[in-house]
RNA sequence: GGAGGGGUGGCCGAGCGGUCAAAGGCAGCAGACUGUAAAUCUGCCGACGUCACGUCUACGCAGGUUCGAAUCCUGCCCCCUCCA
């Protein structure tokens, strides 16, 4: 067991896979005042809830009093970490990874308080210090004490290599750069702990052993479980592809679905990692049998589209479902398109996203899929006149307002 | 630099002159069953159109041979293995 409120907490949770030195960095935890971070590369416009995970351990390090760096990965994003991957990352333009940096940072707002009081959130880019390198005093300062022996060994690199999988330089770098933002973090915030998603731990251990031989002191690591879902899918795919914090990108309501359609086997534990309700209250809900697990879902997806789009986000989504599944009406805060009416059922579908295509609509329509305002449509040519509910299927809803 | 192997739809993976919008699997969507669950069974799964028919786009890139090419030829790019 850890004395530290923070271990524990991660523990009681499920929010741990592995940490390099559990009583070295409980004692340090108990002390108070632990800096750690968490890096996101800026890859994609938006993080998606495949990183919640990483964010809510910098939640919960808040909570407990300690201070949470975002650290943004302007500077690695342009090498590519090849972690769990077979093909190198797409080369990034510079102007497409500012573009991402600037969205993605807006998401940490909703879950860390930032500030300059002793535990308020910091945000940082490692292109600040990484874009500067000069390559051989770099090679000297920190190369010298990198051992390809071990950077071999990990998975990251050991994987490609077994698999016949193409690495380049580049990407074999990309430890070597993750390894000295933990140190120069270290350096200038005192920042003792790493933590990641599972996939990260050699490049967190790559960190630890850096600042071990520059003598820069203990470091820590500390890594969280890949959250798949019960049936071993990752978790965040989703029909519409990922599923995206940023309300630009995913609508507060889709985002409210995707928690609501949590399979049964999976609502404890992300309540437990992804909410901040009580353990007794997600004991009590996660107990619950058949049908009424259903409530436990409206629970979670309250709470989880409450901490990531805020409070009224949430009731406003949770009002839509109840009118939408429960009464069978057309709850307001569905996503809307306009059109001119009137128009073609096809165009209407595609317009609402609904379907992808006017053929797939067409499909749609002919698996009798369709409905119009809750009635059945079997004709292809059908038109809309005037302003309704689109649905295709029981779980998907749109509305078509005139334009 | 030399020899050999390879680049196919979201992914894996067959095809190796026509019957190929391309087998099979996975993922996805829908229907049935349900609880907006899981499992199961069934159907669909490039785009567009006057939609059981046609057109266009697609098998690394660019050309070529052929009535016809994912399949053959030439050049280029990229990857893997072995040799130097």
């Amino acid at each position: 067991m850890f004395r530290s409120e923070f271990l524990a907490l991660l523990t009681e949770r499920g929010h741990v896979h592995q940490i390099t030195d559990p009583q070295g960095l409980d004692a340090l935890a108990a002390a108070g005042g632990l800096v750690a971070y968490v890096g996101y590369d800026c890859t994609a416009p938006s993080l998606h809830v495949g990183n919640l995970a990483t964010v809510m351990l910098l939640r919960r390090l808040q909570q407990t009093g300690g201070r949470p760096i975002v650290l943004l990965g302007g500077g690695t994003t342009k090498v590519g970490d090849p972690s769990g991957r077979d093909e190198a990352r797409r080369l990034m333009d510079d102007a497409e990874i500012a573009a991402n940096k600037a969205s993605i940072r807006r998401a940490f707002e909703r879950f860390l308080r930032f500030g300059d009081g002793p535990s308020d959130a910091l945000l940082v880019d490692n292109a600040e210090w990484l874009d500067g390198l000069s390559y051989i005093p770099f090679l000297r300062e920190v190369g010298r004490h990198i051992s390809v022996n071990a950077m071999l060994a990990r998975d990251s690199v050991r994987l490609r290599l077994e698999r016949d999988q193409p690495l380049s330089f580049l990407e074999f770098n990309y430890m070597v750069l993750q390894a000295y933002d933990f140190v120069e973090l270290a350096r200038r915030f005192d920042c003792r702990l790493q933590m990641g998603g599972s996939d990260q731990w050699g490049n967190i251990v790559a960190g630890v052993d850096l600042a071990r031989r520059l003598g820069v002191g203990e470091l820590y690591g500390l890594t969280t479980p890949l959250i798949t879902t019960a049936d071993g899918a990752k978790m965040g795919k989703t029909a519409r592809g990922a599923v995206w914090l940023d309300p630009a990108l995913l609508s507060d309501w889709d985002y409210w679905q995707f928690w609501r359609n949590t399979a049964d086997a999976d609502v404890g534990r992300f309540l437990r990692l992804f909410t901040d309700l009580p353990l007794a209250d997600i004991a009590r809900l996660e107990a619950l049998q058949g049908a009424e697990i259903n409530a436990a879902k409206v629970v979670l997806a309250d709470a989880a589209t409450a901490l990531c789009r805020g409070e009224e986000a949430a009731r406003r989504a949770h009002a839509t479902a109840e009118a939408t599944f429960t009464e069978g009406r057309a709850g307001e805060g569905l996503p809307t398109a306009r059109l001119a009416l009137p128009a073609a059922l096809v165009d209407a579908l595609v317009a609402t996203g609904l379907a992808a295509s006017k053929g797939e609509a067409r499909r749609k329509i002919a698996e009798r899929a369709v409905r119009v305002d809750g009635e059945v449509v079997t004709d292809p040519h059908a038109m809309v006149a005037a302003p309704a509910r689109l649905s295709v299927g029981r779980k998907r809803h749109a509305l078509l307002d005139a334009a």
